[in-house]
DNA sequence: TCAATCGCCCGTCAGGGGCA
DNA sequence: TGCCCCTGACGGGCGATTGA
């Protein structure tokens, strides 16, 4: 497993939680056998590296749909995000309706359309460095460029999380699809072992 | 009715990873 | 090596729910 915010003691009542139990659900139905990390006591700082070294949910999601066929790979979004410019004022944030290669969830609606807003900030949209560095002059030109770069950055992380939001929701979602799944499939198969032993056993009477 | 709690979402920061 | 992206962590806001 890699994600073990459960052990953590900094509990945060956010979705970290349901996600780290459901994987461990697959986990453990899956019987892939990650390494014991949580096991014993891990001190936080150890714990934050490992956690900080987890691989994307796109990364592991997309490794978990070659291994399955059933599981549905999240999808890059390049199209919305390599199109435009970061900072322009059309940011396309991805609409509430988005799917996947195969098309398995095509509608959250769990993103508001009043929270998908215009950047308000005081932002010169559009002006893509309009002064380089070398030009700047007065010590203010200089404060005003390092606060632009600064608002510049805090709006493309804002996007940046929003998607990385989103993104983790599919993951979860493919997680919970493929529970499902492999329930069945237990379920069938300790079905049909009881069934094989009813036959095999000898009748003792 | 109202304070406490919960659940969800958001913005921001920090730090690791990928890439030119 | 620096820049940028991604994501865990954190703190705050807000609406819904709950118990006194």
């Amino acid at each position: 497993m890699w994600w073990h915010q459960h052990n953590l003691c900094f509990r945060h009542p956010v979705d970290e939680d349901y996600s780290g139990d459901l994987e461990e659900k697959v986990a453990t139905i899956a019987e892939t056998d990650e390494s014991a990390e949580s096991e014993g006591v891990i001190d936080s700082h150890k714990r934050r590296e490992i956690l900080s070294r987890r691989p994307s949910y796109r990364k592991i999601l997309n490794e978990l749909s070659s291994d399955v066929p059933g599981v549905p790979k999240i999808e890059e979004e390049k199209s919305e995000e390599e199109g435009t410019p970061p900072n322009i004022a059309t940011m396309a944030v991805p609409t509430s309706i988005y799917q996947t290669s195969t098309g398995q969830y095509t509608a959250t609606g769990d993103m508001p359309t009043y929270q998908i807003r215009a950047p308000t900030t005081a932002l010169p949209q559009g002006v893509v460095m309009a002064a380089s560095p070398g030009s700047l002059h007065s010590p203010q030109q200089l404060a005003e460029e390092a606060t632009r770069k600064r608002e510049l950055r805090l709006m493309k992380n804002r996007e940046a999380a929003k998607e990385c939001r989103r993104r983790k929701k599919e993951y979860v979602k493919c997680l919970e699809s493929r529970v499902a799944v492999l329930e069945v499939q237990n379920k069938k198969l300790i079905e049909e072992l009881e069934t094989l032993k009813d036959i095999c056993s000898p009748k003792t009477d």
